[in-house]
RNA sequence: GGGCGCAUAGCUCAGUUGGUUAGAGCGCUUCCCUUACAAGGAAGAUGCCGGGGGUUCGAGUCCCUCUGCGCCCA
């Protein structure tokens, strides 16, 4: 019946089982299975426009594990996959890859032909091209890029089921998250206004709080003299931004500053530009900065929008979405102070703050020298410059960030789900109890979903924002750039009395934070599995989108589900390199997953994530995926010595005691493992299995392999082979989660079905003494060490093994007593009853 | 500044209701071709379990405190 190969081997093995199991579809979802017999998983889809790296191979293997092991336990596993392919990440990579740039004002081409497919020169300037254009490059290139994710998937092994492969760009997902945004518009969970908003200058559009990082940078303090009004002095104010001067709307001071107080109510003329701008109070004023007063603008930071909400402060904007100061002068600014700001018109920021300084020097209304200080500066997490403040219309959606009773009903979602590990949470409730404003959905941007909105023109042409048309359910997915409102003909677009579509797309987390609806195909027309495997019942991810992602997908399903969107949160920790610092491409040490597959075979690959505690920061590690290989390889052969050993006749009884103690263990063993996997903890489960396998290998196989080959007849044999047949069954069973290759290869040497559609093992129940081959094996161990010390072969012969008996080690001591004599090469024994076990062991003079 | 985590062998780490002599792998040393495996096996050396204090019959484990490192947020 063995079919087993005379030189086994790890080679190769990945391509023909990865093809058998797609053949065979074994991990196909079974739609018919009711909720409670389902266990759902809610895939990250990767953003297929980055590398691949082994972040990728390391997160999803633990996920992998997950899902192996529940498949075993007998769910109907929900395992989709998905590719993050709409947002910037892919525009920039289009850019980067074809060597041009979207430009809304150009015409389409058709057939256009981009100057380069990959690695334009770098003297290259991008083409511009129609923003139509643009996106095919965008579907041409991640359809390129989502085929070698595919692959690399299918190389590790992933058990998910291809069938449920989707995009967030795809058709189904511009429905769902348009149909689920339509609906929070209707019941006022989303909503357009138009507001300070911040705003990244090179990429020109809204950013939300979630995509702002800190980044230290160098800036200077400069101190400027207004003049007071009623001609009593000046009033000397800090700012590390005076190119902001003309956009001054008032001074602001601590309400209980004694220096100040007096001030509040007065009026100060600006410097330059001379505009009348009043002496504010405020809680938020710091007095132990600078001077302790400020100058507020409109804007410079968001201390400035606190300070214009609040106090009801005019505008005088001067920042326009290019990162350059506008043509027009604010109002207020008149005469000379035009003459003034004419010299910073058109001017970038930087620029801008070089001629402000040099006008202030010149007019002796800066005192003294900037003074150079380091502080934190809010940028894009994808920018390279600040980010700017500019007024703007932008869709919201609520997150708790303007109320405190949505931040609870929030924080109390997070509590019905299971956190792996559970202090993760503390992320998720930190950020919500941090959040400063509502959930900026919107984009100025190309490749995204588009905002299902238009709005009526006036008689003037002027949009009505508060009155916009939104399509019926049963037309999406629409593109208001193309599709017409309801109502509307196409030759009213843009006219007086006619309609505008909205121009914007969706922030990628706006339909990522979908997936759960998405891959269940939620209010589809058909082939609807949404009641079938929601609220799902694990979200892997890593823990540093906490804030974004898993956030973001809670908020949607409050709103659309009343649910948490699922029960357990599994985060996986980082990778860095074995000097524990980042991984980076100069410094070449980056090796590319396929490599390692290759080299060390996938399973051994899938070992070293396995072993990283979950949620844990783990070193990249080439020396485990060796332990790996080495584990791989000896499963195979453990296998082939087990199946040749001999027949097992069916039903034939496990009677040794030593065989059913061997029994007893694995059976802890496969409780312990059960117990951890049950806790999505695969990194426990592989290490007791593990360990239990190689004191099988080395202890347990060693002691009883002469007995099992029929050195003392047929009975005590046939105790000993189904003992290892059994354990053998479970052993395989216990790895293949971990190791679907090498357990699937060795399994099939003796079955026709796959492990994988296997049962997860159940205790033997042979009901053995776990301890009562420990003594046994503590004496081999004693007569080993002997032969080392006397540097000669473990198979040189014992003449004589006293050894000391406990009472009560006799009866585990005469259980053991045969095995350890052919183990050890003994030629006889004696016991005499003693404290502690220990023995004495005679060498043969000679062999 | 607020929150969270980590500190155990040269290195990477395990140690799950507090319980014999603190473990594994890698690396290092010595030995062994043995009919599953030399891509193997047998054995050995290496620890103020970060410091201090406390609870307890008993602390790597629980409490307090200090130090250092990392992450998240402001």
């Amino acid at each position: 019946m063995a079919n087993i190969p005379e030189k086994p081997t790890l080679d190769g093995i990945e391509a023909r089982w990865a093809d058998q199991w797609d053949l065979d579809g074994i991990y196909r979802f079974d739609r018919s299975a009711i909720r409670a017999d389902v266990f759902a998983i809610d895939t990250p889809p990767p953003t297929v426009s980055g590398s691949l790296h082994m972040g990728h191979v390391f997160s999803y293997t633990h996920t992998d594990t997950i899902a192996r092991f529940q498949r075993m336990r007998g769910k109907a596993v929900f395992y989709p996959m998905g590719w993050d392919d709409n947002g910037l990440p892919t525009e920039r990579r289009v850019q980067n890859y074809f060597g041009v740039r979207c430009d809304a004002g150009q015409p389409y081409v058709d057939g256009f032909q981009p100057p380069f497919r990959g690695d334009p020169p770098k003297d290259h300037q991008a083409v511009p091209i129609s923003r139509p254009n643009f996106l095919e490059l965008c579907d041409e290139l991640v359809e390129l890029d989502e085929q070698v994710f595919e692959n690399l998937f299918r190389r590790l092994g992933l058990s998910v089921d291809w069938s449920l492969l989707y995009a967030t760009i795809d058709e189904r997902s511009r429905r769902i998250s348009q149909r689920a945004f339509l609906r929070n518009v209707a019941r006022g969970e989303a909503y357009s206004q138009e507001a300070p908003t911040m705003w990244d200058v090179d990429f020109q559009t809204a950013v939300a709080q979630a995509e702002m990082e800190d980044r230290d940078r160098p800036g200077a303090y400069h101190q400027i003299a207004f003049h007071r009004t009623d001609g009593h002095g000046d009033v000397v104010i800090d700012t590390t931004r005076p190119e902001l001067l003309a956009a001054c709307v008032a001074l602001v001071a601590h309400p209980d500053d004694e220096r100040y107080r007096p001030l509040f109510g007065t009026t100060v003329r600006t410097p330059l530009y001379g505009v009348d701008v009043p002496i504010v109070a405020h809680e938020l004023a710091q007095p132990d900065k600078g001077t302790g007063i400020a100058m507020i603008c409109t804007f410079g930071d968001l201390t400035d929008v606190i300070w214009w909400r609040e106090l009801n402060l005019p505008t005088r904007a001067i920042i326009g979405r290019n990162g350059r100061i506008v043509a027009d002068a604010p109002h207020g600014i008149e005469g000379a102070g035009l003459d003034a700001y004419a010299a910073i018109a058109g001017q970038t920021v930087k620029q801008a703050q070089r001629a402000v300084v040099e006008q202030l020097q010149a007019s002796g209304e800066m005192l003294g020298e900037a003074r150079p200080i380091q502080h934190p500066v809010k940028f894009f997490e994808k920018g390279d410059r600040p980010l700017e403040i500019v007024a703007s219309r932008q869709w919201y959606i609520r997150n708790g960030g303007r109320s405190k009773e949505l931040q609870q009903a929030l924080i109390a979602r997070g509590r019905e789900m299971t956190w792996h590990p559970t202090h993760m949470r503390h992320r998720y409730d930190n950020w919500i109890e941090g959040l400063n404003g509502d959930w900026l959905v919107s984009r100025q941007r190309f490749f995204g979903v588009p905002i299902p909105v238009w709005y009526p023109l006036d008689a003037n042409g002027d949009p009505d924002y508060d009155r916009p048309l939104l399509p019926g359910e049963d037309r999406l997915p629409v593109d208001p750039s193309t599709d017409m409102p309801e109502g509307y003909t196409a030759d009213q677009r843009n006219q007086p009395n006619g309609f505008v579509g909205d121009a914007d797309v969706f922030d990628t987390w706006a339909t990522s934070s979908l997936t759960p609806q998405i891959a269940s195909n939620w209010e589809e027309p058909v082939d609807a599995m949404f009641d079938s495997v929601f609220p799902m019942d694990m979200r892997p991810q890593a823990h540093d989108i906490i804030r974004t992602w898993l956030f973001a997908t809670a908020v949607r399903s409050h709103y659309e589900h009343d649910a948490a969107p699922w029960t357990n949160c599994a985060l996986s920790g980082w990778i860095l390199d074995p000097d524990r610092k980042k991984m980076s491409k100069s410094k070449g040490n980056v090796v590319t997953p396929i490599d390692l597959f290759d080299t060390y075979g996938t399973d051994a690959v899938r070992y070293w994530a396995a072993s990283a505690r979950p949620g844990t920061d783990t070193a990249f590690s080439e020396d485990q995926m060796k332990v790996g290989r080495k584990l791989a390889n000896k499963i195979l052969n453990l296998t082939k010595f087990v199946l040749g050993i001999g027949p097992v006749e069916p039903g034939a009884e496990i009677t040794d005691p030593i065989d059913r103690s061997m029994l007893a263990k694995l059976d802890a063993v496969i409780a312990e493992a059960t117990a951890a996997f049950e806790a999505f903890d695969y990194a426990r489960a592989l290490e007791r299995t593990e360990s239990f396998f190689w004191w099988f290998c080395d202890d347990y196989v060693e002691l009883v392999k002469g007995r099992g080959y029929g050195s003392r007849g047929d009975a005590p044999a046939a105790s000993a082979r189904a003992a290892l047949r059994t354990a053998l069954d479970a052993i395989l069973r216990l790895f293949a989660p971990t190791l679907p290759f090498a357990s699937e290869e060795a399994w099939s040497w003796w079955h026709d079905q796959s492990i994988h559609a296997e049962a997860w093992p159940a205790a033997s129940a042979a009901g053995g003494d776990p301890a009562l081959i420990d003594p046994t094996l503590e004496l081999l161990g004693l007569v080993r060490r002997t032969k080392t010390e006397a540097k000669v072969s473990q198979r040189a012969a014992v003449a004589e093994l006293t050894v000391q008996l406990p009472d009560a080690l006799a009866a585990a001591f005469e259980a053991g007593r045969a095995d350890l004599l052919e183990a050890g090469s003994i030629a006889a024994v004696s016991a005499a009853s003693a404290d502690a076990l220990g023995c004495t062991v005679a060498l043969a003079t000679s062999t």
